[in-house]
This record gives structure tokens, sequence and C-alpha cells, in this order.
RNA sequence: GGCGGCAUAGCCAAGUGGUAAGGCAGAGGACUGCAAAUCCUUUAUUCCCCAGUUCGAAUCUGGGUGCCGCCUCCA
């Protein structure tokens, strides 16, 4: 069975055939890194990277590109109000963003190219595009001629008439129209700026990702993502200076996720209701933030606010009891011959997986991937106990490891040691439950609690969780 | 004006023709020395409203209501 994917260009469901075999090019628009990524930069980022390991997991080789806009007005304006250059900005905020990626889970790309490391390569797609007759210059300033490119406005799926009717943006005089954009821009006293056949500046915004997308996967690419907002102008701009470039369809799948609001508004600065993922990621569990966007279909918008995030967590919580008690029950279970039953549950396990499968290969259905996680550990709980063989046990652990990885959970409690001290405490605390020193055995527990030892006895022995 | 999305239990949320997944919260019960974890039962005769198509609709069609987004920098 073909994976389907939901285009934006043709606004359905596609069966996924990537150019080349089980090769995938997939590019994302990355951040611009004037400031530390916000919550819903982050729903993109670690979506598509969801998505990627999912492709990954079906046996595809990703090669996956996501760029940092180091060069632009915001970054401009930025660094001078900081006092630094726009490099030193953007080498602090590549920084953080991999300090907040990396703890959200989301694995490195293949590349990670800058703007500024591509701008002869953005010179040459220009200068090709000025060969064509796609764009024009005007006083050191590089326009890309909208009229030019028959087919602009096929992925918002606005036509050019409509949207020079609704913008809203006042006419440039040196624009021959109104929804032409900047390829290059001329230089301003104090900006950081390079040379080019149109004299000093710097790249406009679009360039940039038409030209890294090409430079590392080729002409034509597979998959190319980005947050809503970007679907116009940005990317159809740049399906415009790619294609008129090259002659070739730029991006085969194109796909976007929903927005992030915050009570039901969009997230802006000017609402002050603005969250970093670096500030949410220090109130709660990483894994958490992971759980609760994934839970959402991702085309859908998702309303943020930390009473869900708490939600999340509490669901986080039921995931890691499960791996927890089947490591434990693996420590203390036999090796054995599998009997027919245990025979039986690993033939469920397996349907666990392909259920998992087939709701994810349904244009990535992570809302139904993780209900299949939380259908599994029901199954655990219900029908795994000490009695079961080692081998069902470690299969059970296994399998929950191995769907959790792929979105990207139940990944980063791993195993934890205790000093030798509270060891001592919990072995005293047994000893005290065999008297039945109900009295001692508590106060021990409540004593351990306040160390952040958390004390569970099953029917197999007392267990234990840091808080 | 053009284009588009959404409306499912207290909350979050999946489900696009076959009789309402999953999570959180709540109630009752089991287990436990007590807890915790876990399990069982329970919580939408019904999916914004009206009409229609159909043997059958949350899912399709028409109409209505409400909310939101894009068309301008933005993931």
């Amino acid at each position: 069975m073909l994976m389907k994917i939901y285009n934006t260009l043709t606004r359905k469901k596609e069966e996924f055939k990537p150019l080349e075999g089980k090769k995938v090019r997939m590019y994302v628009c990355g951040p611009t890194v004037y400031n530390y990524f916000h919550i819903g930069n982050a729903r993109a980022f670690l979506v598509f990277d969801a998505f990627r390991r999912y492709l990954e997991y079906r046996g595809y080789e990703v090669t996956y590109v996501q760029n940092f806009t180091d060069i632009d007005d915001k970054m401009i304006k930025r660094a001078e109000k900081e006092g630094i250059t726009v490099k030193e900005l953007a080498d602090r905020f590549i920084q953080e963003y991999f300090k907040d990626a990396d703890a959200l889970g989301i694995k490195r790309a293949d590349y990670h190219p800058r703007a500024t490391e591509v701008i002869l390569d953005i010179i040459e797609m220009i200068k090709t595009l000025m060969d064509k007759g796609y764009a024009y210059e005007v006083d050191g300033d590089v326009y890309f001629k909208t009229r030019k490119f028959k087919e602009y406005g096929k992925l918002s799926h606005q036509n050019l008439e409509e949207l020079e009717a609704g913008a809203r943006i006042k006419v440039e005089d040196k624009k021959q129209n109104p929804m032409d954009f900047a390829l290059w821009k001329k230089k301003k006293p104090g900006e950081p700026s390079w040379l080019s056949p149109w004299g000093e500046g710097r790249p406009g915004w679009h360039i940039e990702c038409s030209v890294m997308a090409r430079k590392f996967l080729g002409d034509t690419i597979d998959i190319h993502a980005g947050g809503p907002d970007l679907i116009f102008p940005h990317h159809e701009n740049e399906i415009a200076q790619s294609e008129g470039a090259t002659g070739k369809p730029f991006a085969r799948y194109w796909m976007h996720i929903g927005y992030l609001n915050i009570n039901d508004e969009k997230m802006s600065k000017s609402l002050g209701n603005f969250y970093t993922a670096r500030e949410v990621i220090q109130k709660h569990d990483p894994e958490a933030v992971r759980l609760f966007l994934l839970s959402a279909h991702y085309r859908n918008p998702i309303n943020f606010s930390y009473e869900l995030i708490q939600q999340a967590e509490k669901g986080l919580e039921r995931l890691y009891n499960a791996l927890e008690n089947l490591k434990h029950l693996e420590s203390v279970a036999e090796e054995r011959e599998l009997t027919p039953q245990d025979k039986q549950l690993l033939n469920k396990f397996n349907a666990y997986k392909e259920e998992f499968i087939k709701v994810m290969d349904d244009d990535f259905n992570t809302a139904d991937g993780v209900a299949v996680l939380f259908e599994l550990v029901k199954e655990f709980n219900t029908n795994i106990d000490e009695k079961a063989s080692r081998k069902v046990i470690t299969a059970a652990k296994n399998l929950l490891l191995e769907l959790g990885g792929v979105l990207g959970i139940i990944q980063q409690r791993g195993e934890e040691k205790l000093e030798e001290e509270i060891e001592k405490l919990i072995k005293k605390r047994e000893e005290a439950r065999q008297n039945k020193n109900w009295e001692l055995a508590d106060r021990i527990r409540d004593e351990l609690k306040e160390k952040g030892i958390i004390l569970e006895d099953t029917p197999h022995g007392t267990r234990w969780k840091k808080i």
C-alpha cells in the first residue's frame, strides 16, 4: 500500500511516489534567526520531524533540508537594536535554535544551510531569471515579474488579477506590478551587503529557499513543507522563481500545517499572546509538548494553553507507567517456552503495529497513531503480568519504544540509578513491611517522596520512579 | 470583493456513507495494610440548525447560524 499525502497544490490527498525509488527529497522552511522560536514555529518543526521519522520508519531514505534565514529586515533591525552585527545575531540564535529543537526531540536535518552561505548561487539564479525575462532591474533593485509567470497563484489558488485587486501593499513606483516581489535589494547605508551585477545589496527573502532547495536537493524535490502563513506569498514566489529558472516542476508535494492559536486567536506579538518554545519547555516536559502537538491532525488549527499541555503530561505519564511496568516485569519474569496464549498475544501486538502503519500511511494521521499507542498500553496493562514469558514482555516493551520513537515520545527517560543511601532506605522499608510495621514503612515512603522518589508496591515487588 | 477552514461529551480530539476511536477530568467498584499504578463499570440514542438524497449520513447535496484564517512581514 502506498502512503497518501495531502497536497496543498491540488487540494487533494495523493498517493505518494517519490521521484526516485525510495529516496525522498524534503525541504522544510526554517526560522529567521532573530529571536527564540515560538510554540507555533515549534509545531511546524516538530510535525515535519515526525513525518520524516515516519518516512524513514517506512523504509524511505530521506534527505532533509531545513534552512536558517540569517539576513533580512528583521535580522538587521534586531542586530541594530542589540548593538551587534547581523552575523553575531545569527550565530547566537542558531545556537539557541538547536538547544530548543534538541530538547523537543527534533532531529537535526541533513543540511542546515544559511542564506548568507549561498549568496553566489542566489546571484546565479537571479541572473538566469533575468536572462529568461522573469526579472528586471530598477536602480539596483531586482524584481520578479509575476505577470510573466503564467501559473502564478497556483499554490494559493488565487489568480493574479484578484491578488492585484486585493493588494493592500502600497504601490511602489519601481515595480511594474504590485505583486512583483524583490529578488535583490539595493544596499541601504549600514546594511550588510554583497557585490552583485546590480551593485551592492542583499537577497530578497523568497529567493534563498529556491536556491537552497535546488543546491542541496536538485531542480525537483519531493516534499516542500512549512507553516500555513508561508503558502502565500513565500511558497507561491518560490514556485515562480524556481520553475521560472529551471522550467521544471519545483516541488511535487506541498505540505502545510494548521495554525497554532492562543484562545482561538492567532498568536501574535501585538496581542501579547506569544509563547516561545523555550518558556514552554522550561515549565513542562518537552515530550508532553510533542504529544500535545501530535494529538491533533496536523492540518487542523490547534489551540495552545498550559492546561492542555498538562493534560498531555498526564497522558505521557500513562505511557511511561506502562513502559516502566514492562521493564520491571522483564526483570522478574522467567524465560520459558511460548504458550499458545503467548503466541496469541504476540499476534495481537502485530495487529496494533499494522493499525499504526495503516493510520499513519493515510496522510500522517498522528492523532490516530497516538490512539493506537494508548490502546497498546491498555492491552499490555490488562494482559501482561509477571507470569508472562519474558520474550513476550520484551516484545511488548520494544514495540512501545518503537512506535513511540516514530512519534518521538517516550524516548527521553532512560535508565536511572539510585544512590546507595536511597536503595538502603527502600530495603529497610521492605523489611518494615514484612514485619507489618506500617508506620515505619509509610514514614520512609514519605521521606523518599520528599526526595523525589515515588514508591509503588506491586504484587511482584516494590517499584520506584523519580519525579 | 476573492480564496479557504472549522463547528463531535465537562475539556482536548479522531473519524468523510454502515450505525460515535483515543486522552484528560468526574462517579461507582476491584486490587492494596494504606497508597500509587492498574483493571472493570459508567459519562454524546448522538455529532451547530433546517430541509433533501439514501435501505442507511457526524460523514453526501441545498439553505441557514456562529467562529476563524489568508489575500501585507510571519511557522
